[in-house]
RNA sequence: GCGCUCGUAGCUCAAUGGAUAGAGCAACGGAUUUCUAAUCCGUAGGUUACAGGUUCGAGUCCUGUCGGGCGUGCCA
């Protein structure tokens, strides 16, 4: 919002003397540090350049053509030519009126009709065979974030998760399944029991001299013919599988549009491949059918000599489905960054078969790592279970929300036993989504319970915490937030306090878009502890409730009020819930 | 071998080519008869792996070296 405001002006001022003014007005930005200022204007650096001046003559200039008063003090060149822009505070009051006003979007811009897209996001794609883990955890939240921001800017969004049950884990279990079937263990608990055998086989398999690996693609092969008993035993078990996953997606709030998994794409495979070889675009290879890619040392396959298929195919077949079914303009695929050489042979060959292929990106993420720099692996060699790590969350946060509970002075009111565990619950699960989120995700991350689960520091209890004090200031006064969002008279901002945060209540709109641009939550994150931050400062040093005066109460009562919708609103957006108290 | 990717404080991580590289944790020192201390204020901690280069300006871009990770035709 303030930012967009300046850099209009700043085009009428560069208007008529630079050939493009839109090539330098990226270079307008909030100010690293208070003391240039709110937003600083870094761009007569390159045009002083450009134009063979000193730049800090061309800074002069643009000012002089600046019409910019009515926005903003007297501006100051500093340094080499930076140009430092502050506010003035009748502006920062203008602004948060319009967001207190606007009850949905707090003032948040939507798209107009030119920049809305159609995006469809693949993210989750939990394989049915294995046990949820922790690995999961990264694509499905990062997904999930991305899908709802996207959607809260304009966007039209589609959601879908490609489920994997259709692939050669599925040979494993079935060969596990007739070999080395625990049948008490199964009937107790089904997808524990698959996910051992799944193990069991694969551990076979891979050990050395193994002469199993064979007969498990043949189970495979034979499933993808439609062999009848393969077919019942995957029948039987993919909807118990499925009824696990949905349970960690109830737990995490999570929803999908679509829940199309790989066996949906099955009747389209062999007519693809097919078309492929009739077309020339696939050809036969030592007995395998390939696409050769430009560039590429080895083809990719998308059949095997056995006829099964891969997950080339299905990818391609997904592609082609979706363009058909929904006609997205972009494709993002949250996805671990070790596939990136196979979307990028996968993208390559869709443009072969699409006149108008979408934009698709792979919005890759790390890997998580053991305290060793390898993959994460428990003690025993196994992943951590999604469901477990889900369990010990809320436990520790129902300990110190306990904890904190009991330490207070009965009269501010304990929480009942249901409170506190919903209350743990929400603690739980957010810190567990934000310390994912919290990172850029193509870095790969060292797992560590208690970084994972921390309650302290950056995290999402931090600004659950400020959230929950805003909603005790209300009740302890008595007062209704709804009463302040249209009052007409201006906010006052005597204290560099309010100052402060008012500032940063106004950078959310930039916050949410600089999130999407390059399919990064941890803008956001960071945006709102930044914000929180300095609800914390302000909370401190700028009492409202027994302010000096009711007109300064009204005003930070207002600053409080934008503060925890705003919070509320971006957790919201990740995925993240508030509690009114804790 | 080739390709991709990463290397930032003791640890875990930030930083759309912009000014003196920032947080959290850990350490140390302060603040509480509280509008919720799950907090705040402060101190300390850096040759951004190394060497060149491009640029008015480089943690960021380019080249090389060293080190790690991943990928490299019948898994996904």
């Amino acid at each position: 919002m303030l930012i967009n405001l300046l850099k209009f002006r700043f085009k009428n001022a560069l208007q008529g003397w630079i050939d493009d003014p839109h090539a330098v007005l990226d270079l307008i930005r909030p100010s690293q540090d208070p003391k240039f200022g709110d937003f600083q204007a870094n761009l007569a650096m390159p045009l002083g350049k450009q134009l063979g001046r000193p730049p800090r003559e061309i800074a002069a200039e643009i000012l002089k053509g600046l019409e910019i008063g009515d926005l903003c003090t007297e501006p100051e060149i500093a340094g080499p030519g930076f140009i430092n822009l502050r506010l003035r505070d009748n502006v920062l009051a203008e602004f948060l009126q319009k967001a207190l006003a606007d009850r949905d979007r707090l003032a948040v811009p939507l798209l107009g009709e030119a920049e809305k897209k159609r995006i469809l996001v693949d993210y989750s794609a939990p394989n049915v065979a294995k046990a949820m883990h922790v690995g999961h955890i990264r694509s499905t939240v990062i997904g999930n974030a991305l899908a709802h921001i996207l959607k809260f800017l304009g966007h039209e969004v589609i959601t879908d998760n490609h489920i994997g049950e259709w692939g050669t884990q599925f040979g494993m279990i079935i060969y596990g399944y007739r070999h080395f079937l625990d049948r008490t263990a199964y009937e107790a608990n089904p997808v524990l029991e698959l996910s051992r055998l799944y193990r069991e086989v694969r551990r076979r398999v891979d050990e050395p001299g193994s002469t199993l690996g064979p007969l498990v693609l043949e189970e495979t092969a034979k499933l993808h013919h439609g062999d009848p008993e393969n077919l019942a035993l995957w029948n039987e078990f993919v909807p118990v599988c499925m009824q696990e996953i949905d349970r960690m997606y109830k737990r995490l709030g999570i929803r999908f549009d679509h829940t199309l998994g790989e066996s949906f794409y099955q009747p389209m495979l062999a007519p693809l491949v097919e078309e492929l070889l009739k077309n020339g675009i696939a050809r036969e290879t030592e007995g395998a059918v390939g696409v050769f890619l430009e560039g590429e040392e080895v083809p990719m396959l998308i059949r095997k000599k056995d006829g099964a298929f891969l997950y080339s195919t299905t990818d391609w077949a997904t592609i082609r489905y979706r363009i058909r079914e929904f006609r997205p303009d972009t494709i993002l695929y949250v996805v671990d960054f070790r596939q990136s050489h196979h979307f990028q042979q996968l993208f390559a060959a869709a443009g072969k078969t699409e006149a108008h292929p979408p934009e698709l990106v792979h919005v890759k993420f790390g890997t998580v790592l053991g305290d060793d720099g390898k993959a994460f692996k428990t003690r025993s060699g196994d992943t951590v279970g999604l469901e477990s790590l889900l369990d010990e969350a809320e436990q520790r946060a129902f300990q110190i929300v306990a904890a904190n509970d009991d330490a207070k002075p009965v009269e501010a009111g304990l929480l009942t036993e249901d409170e506190r565990r919903e209350t743990a619950r929400r603690i739980g699960i957010g810190a567990l989504i934000y310390a994912d989120l919290s990172q850029n995700r193509e870095s790969d991350y060292v797992f560590s319970f208690d970084k994972m689960l921390a309650m302290n520091g950056n995290t999402a209890t931090y600004m659950q915490y400020a959230y929950a004090r805003v909603q005790s200031i209300f009740g302890k006064g008595n007062c209704d937030p709804e009463t302040l969002r249209d009052l007409k008279e201006p906010i006052r901002l005597n204290d560099p306090r309010e100052r402060a945060l008012a500032l940063e209540l106004l950078k959310f709109d930039e916050a949410l878009e600089s999130a999407v641009r390059d399919f990064r939550p941890n803008q956001l994150t960071a945006y709102l502890f930044e914000l929180a931050n300095r609800y914390s400062t302000f909370f401190e040093q700028c009492p409202v409730l027994r302010a000096e005066s009711e007109s300064v109460k009204t005003d930070r009562l207002r600053l409080c009020d934008l503060t925890a919708r705003t919070i509320r609103k971006g957790l919201e957006l990740l995925g993240i819930q508030t509690v009114e108290r804790m």
